[in-house]
DNA sequence: GTGTGTGCAAAAGGTTTGCAAGAAA
DNA sequence: TTTCTTGCAAACCTTTTGCACACAC
């Protein structure tokens, strides 16, 4: 359980004024136990249903970029369909389930480490993903 | 090198119509040496280049549709901007360029075998893709 | 001739942007 | 008062859809 004062701080430390929309959000995000994997779409539901009035979503893309670029979220790449983020910044993995839509994280008791063995494009490696889709056995696939 | 009546008894064996354009569209994906990575866009340029009319956007949004449920093209997830598509449908895995959006093939000799220890969702695993991001060091990440 | 495919234009998502009004410093 | 932030609407881009016409069989 988190304080507004701690969000307050964070902003701040961050160069972003702590207005009451980037706490709400900051509360939605971080104020819970379990990872939060989210769309842009569920965090403004979320966010205007808990405040009780919209926040526009120019603001919560604004914010979710700044996030981002501040390293308190991560983008994960699944699909074109749209924009996926995950409040668990450390490495790992996930799981993507196709029927659902629904993204599991993936701890080090559920992957090996991933061996890269050549670097072939002679360029700095960024990140390492692993997405595992997974559905039914007898799901109609396309 | 193959010959246009090889895409016709390829399409008429899939129950799709060897139509002027569809065949434009595999002599462009599959006469190749090389894997070919493309977004839709890349793929209705070159169309309409070599073919000296445009293939309308529609057309070619629907046979790429159509080649990856026949199992021709594989679609691959990098970010939401776009789809991006994959000639080479073996398992394999990606190197992703961030600073000139290329997509590089990941051979066995590059990357080590994924191991997947646990798999928590109880459901059948459709597929494991690795993305490995790359960057010059001194890249100014966002 | 029947059924499928094409192409246009319109519509539909998701995301970004410009700008005026509002809030923080 | 200066600067940053918000929110609306419009713009943008990719992708999908409806429908009339054209083509393959």
């Amino acid at each position: 359980m988190y304080k507004n004062s701690e969000f307050i701080d964070k902003l701040r430390s961050s160069g972003l004024r702590p207005t009451k929309q980037r706490l709400k959000i900051c509360q939605v995000l971080f104020n819970r136990d379990k990872t939060f994997h989210f769309t842009i779409n569920d965090l403004a539901k979320t966010c205007s249903n808990q405040l009780g009035e919209k926040i526009s979503l120019a603001t919560i893309y604004n914010t979710v970029h700044a996030f981002k670029i501040k390293g308190y979220l991560k983008e994960i790449s699944i699909n074109s369909d749209k924009s996926y983020f995950d409040t668990n910044i450390t490495d790992h993995h996930h799981f993507f389930d196709e029927e659902t839509n629904e993204l599991i994280d993936c701890g080090d008791d559920e992957i090996e480490k991933v061996k890269i063995l050549k670097n072939i494009t002679g360029k700095k490696i960024n990140s390492i993903e692993v997405l595992i889709k997974v559905a039914s056995d007898n799901q109609n696939q396309n």
